[in-house]
RNA sequence: GUGGUUGUAGCUCAGUUGGUUAGAGCGCUGGAUUGUGGUUCCAGAGGUCGGCGGUUCGAGACCGCUCUUCCACCCCA
């Protein structure tokens, strides 16, 4: 067989050790913060019935999923004309399984599918990669990890609050400048009922979203041309101007809908959640940001979004409160609110901003030279001893150059080398070389141990 | 999914209007230094020029398709 150029499917990456160990430094503080405020994790299958998943991302989210081809001979059994172009019904003759692509969703199965075994609120998280067929860009990928903190079973405001917590305290730990923005569909459902479009909801909200990117005449244009008479949009525009501090907007959005009964709620909500943080210190930012949507359908009261200060990349964290999430499973009235951490966004901001902690990546502290079958015999209880005493340390496998070895040291970044020869073994002692400032020096093996132990 | 863009050594990139044997820096291997890495000097290895097909006497360069990269839209972590 010719030889072929090995690769990785478009969107997706192989993860190095310099990487992983980078990953895995977010991943621990991320599930030390969900531990701290009492969720306990789950897992879920890569793979979900697509009955379970088509229909909850909304129609672009349906094209986004990944389907898997059934087993065997798949197309023995289909029924239509194939000469005839019908892909999307035959997907789902030929297909019943896709990959996931969030982890609330697959979250909503395993609480009705587990309803007898969970006792309410349940609190969860879940770190798993998500799939999705999306064209890849600059923060965007086929596959990426998502790191999921919802509670379910409790309409309690005072969830939004700690998740917001939540969200301060692990921003902060990975030294991100980040911005929190809330806002609450009820809001903008009140909004739409009062300029008399409650129909458009949806585009309201996807055009309203973009203001950030497009600008207030961008999202005029586009409201117009999703079927909005130009008196509604007129009085759309003083949301879209809304300035100011957290209590004058929502001063000024209580008068504009006041003859909305949801959005006053939504008002409401947003206010006890925002009272709470009067006594409660934050590190990072908490903004009311009326033009926040957000894409997903399902969400039906608060929404947050994340975002850095310093790098453009999208959302480094969104979640929300949904009220009707396992509806569709079974199980009627019971909400639950969360929210979804990007590692791999996070990853790549912090790689931007160079806030990894240098430490982290020498992970051996301390490499023993081999010099051969003697000595090499006359070090392992040593080593031993390093190790049950908590101090990483290896010795080089074989009796190579010391040019090697040392290199080898030099690459991954370990601290100490220790040279045990003929002469040391004669001595009882070390000879130690410090690798950051070149010095060496000889001492006794205890001598060695407490220094790497204090 | 629509439109554009990128691909040459392990990495970052040169390569003239199509013309002999495709280059540099870094990295790698060996040596100067048989018990010393990171600095210096010397030498060496390493290429289906992303892949397939076409035009041509001749293609890394031109054309078509495909894969990949990045970007905009759509949407999103």
């Amino acid at each position: 067989m010719a030889a072929q150029k090995p690769s990785v499917p478009k969107g997706t990456r192989d993860f190095s050790p310099v990487e992983m160990v980078k990953r895995n430094f977010i991943f621990d503080i991320i599930k030390d913060v969900f531990k701290r405020f009492g969720y306990l994790p789950i897992e879920t299958p890569s793979m979900e019935k697509l009955s379970t998943l088509m229909g909850k991302y909304g129609e672009e989210g349906d094209k986004l999923l990944f389907k898997v081809l059934n087993s065997g001979d798949y197309l023995s059994k289909v029924k239509l004309d194939l000469t005839k172009a019908e892909s999307t019904k035959l997907t789902s003759e030929i297909s019943e399984k896709g990959l996931r692509y969030d982890l609330t969703v697959p979250f909503a199965r395993y609480v009705v599918q587990h309803l007898n075994e969970i006792t309410f609120p349940f609190k969860r998280f879940q770190i798993q990669p998500v799939w999705r067929a999306d064209r890849p860009q600059r923060g965007r990928y086929r596959e990426f990890y998502q790191c999921d903190v919802d509670v379910i079973g409790s309409n309690s405001l005072f969830n939004e609050v700690e998740l917001i917590q939540i969200i301060d305290q692990i921003f902060k730990k990975l030294s991100i400048n980040s911005v929190i923005k809330l806002n609450n569909r009820k809001i903008l459902l009140g909004i739409a009922e009062v300029i008399g479009e409650p129909d458009k909801f949806i585009d309201i909200t996807v055009a309203i979203d973009k203001l950030e990117k497009i600008g207030e005449a961008g999202v005029i244009d586009q409201l117009l041309k999703s079927g909005l008479g130009s008196s509604s949009v007129s009085g759309l525009e003083p949301i879209l101007k809304l300035t100011g501090s957290n209590k004058e907007k929502l001063t000024i959005i209580k008068e504009a809908l006041e003859d909305s009964k949801t959005g006053l709620k939504g008002v409401e909500e947003v206010e006890t959640i925002l009272n709470y943080f009067e006594t409660l210190p934050l590190n990072t930012e908490l903004e009311l940001d009326l033009t926040l949507a957000r894409g997903l359908n399902y969400y039906t009261g608060a929404i947050i979004e994340v975002k850095s200060k310093d790098v453009e990349i999208g959302s480094l964290c969104g979640g929300g409160r949904y009220d009707d999430l396992t509806g569709v499973f079974g199980l009627k009235d019971v909400s639950g609110v969360g929210v979804s951490f990007g590692a791999d966004r996070i990853y790549d901001v912090m790689e931007q901003l160079e806030v990894f902690p240098k430490e982290i990546v020498a992970s051996t502290k301390v490499l023993f030279v081999n010099f051969g079958e003697k000595e090499e015999k006359y070090c392992l209880p040593l080593l031993q001893k390093m190790r049950d005493n908590g101090v990483n340390s290896e010795i080089f496998p074989e009796s190579a150059k010391m040019k090697k070895q040392m290199t080898y040291a030099n690459n991954k970044n370990i601290p100490y080398v220790v040279l045990v020869g003929e002469s040391e073994m004669e001595k009882g002692i070390l000879t130690v070389k410090n690798m950051t400032s070149g010095e060496q020096s000889e001492m006794k093996f205890e001598e060695l141990l407490l220094k790497l132990t204090k």
